[in-house]
DNA sequence: TCAAAAGTGTTCTCCCTACACCCATGG
DNA sequence: CCATGGGTGTAGGGAGAACACTTTTGA
């Protein structure tokens, strides 16, 4: 009890903020799991989070978590939700604020060799410690809604790509397969991607275009939103 | 000091919940305010809500903050954001979890006339405390970004309603005007309402028909969703 | 010259949009 | 009988879905 120095009223529970964060390999999507050290769960992978300091937002204190863990410091997180069920955590009451983050898996410091922190292929994650199976969950499903009515990729894929990148980080995303064809002619009459005059080399057969995100439309885009259908 | 008796090793947030009710009077969509009876902000606006007990979820306490208000004990809820910078209620730290709700207003007790609680047209709100303004405009935003890909109106009409009636909630929702035409094709063709061999008397002229939702199929809708241009 | 991957266009269908006339009812 | 509001159908356009052949390039 001699250490118990912050007093209120009333109970309070403890706040943490939780990151799911994304990234894309070329192949699959990715999440990034850590190896609790410690009980409650201890060796059992769990979303990276931690409490939040008295003199951040939720926000900064996500973004923080991501630093931590990826080194990145820029990129898109958006909140989506709020874990409140008072048994989550054996310990103490705990509430934990969820963050989704997409991050270019180049740019992550460290890579996929730390012994504590490692990138699970979306469709095969082990079973998580707290709730944070519902939390990866929630996460995957507000990212598939948010496909539909953003342009997304800008975060996930290197500077320049192929269409067939492009599709691919869709396809994963969705869990679905396009028509090639389709794909494109959707993707360009979207007018967010600068066809580029290179290619890349070497390359097994005949090399794909390179584009770029225009960002300007990109983020106008992003910020109107518009209408996809797939 | 002497009656703080809740003591942590590291300083806790205080965690409410706010509720962004919303009603609609058959012209106006509406949200219900109560008014500040204590400092800060007394005699200012505001969402309802309020502390969350120790042993309930964040949902449960929206939902008792719901009946508290309104009578209602059953209804549609959503969380939709948490609030949490660190200086949003100046007499400590407060981090607030927002759910909207959606409500019949024939079903809310009191009605309109209580002094500290009243249902304002949601283009005619007053100036409300703390944060709340950002918090109403983002319940709005997600209200009509759900009714897009989910049905909406069960929670907010009567029980037998005509289809100028839906039609007006949709257009008080999304604050544009539709062609009566194709509003009734496009519900219609949803599959979800049930037409009853009703009309309401008196009218003013010709009688419309009345409606109902069929429950079943408005359920698998919510469930699965859909896509609804607009 | 063959195999693998990239590039590209047409048809069909569905849904949204715009739009106008007839009908029922009450005054 | 007239005014008000309710009910309904059609024609045109745009976007997505299905679908196949040609081109490039390395082996």
């Amino acid at each position: 009890m001699e250490n118990k120095k912050y007093c209120y009223k009333y109970p309070h529970p403890a706040v943490t903020t939780d990151c799911v964060i994304f990234g894309f390999d070329g192949t699959n999507l990715k999440v990034l799991l850590v190896l609790r050290g410690i009980e409650p769960y201890k060796g059992k992978w769990a979303l990276p989070g931690g409490f939040l300091n008295t003199d951040e937002s939720a926000e900064e204190g996500a973004l923080r978590e991501l630093k931590e863990e990826t080194g990145i410091e820029s990129t898109y997180i958006e909140q989506f939700h709020t874990y409140s069920e008072p048994t989550r955590d054996p310990r103490e009451r705990v509430i934990t604020i969820a963050y989704l983050a997409l991050v270019k898996l180049q740019e992550v410091k460290g890579g996929d060799d730390a012994d504590d922190a490692r990138w699970f292929p979306i469709n095969n994650v082990p079973q998580l410690a707290f709730d944070h199976d519902v939390i990866l969950r929630d996460a995957l499903a507000r990212l598939r809604e948010r496909i539909h009515f953003h342009p997304i990729g800008y975060d996930l894929l290197a500077d320049k790509f192929t269409l067939k990148e492009l599709q691919t980080l869709y396809e994963a995303i969705l869990g679905v397969h396009f028509d090639r064809r389709n794909f494109a002619k959707k993707m360009l009459h979207l007018d967010i991607l600068t066809e580029l005059d290179e290619t890349i080399w070497p390359t097994p057969k005949r090399a794909a275009n390179l584009y770029q995100f225009n960002i300007e439309k990109y983020q106008e885009l992003k910020q109107r939103g518009f209408r996809l259908e797939f």
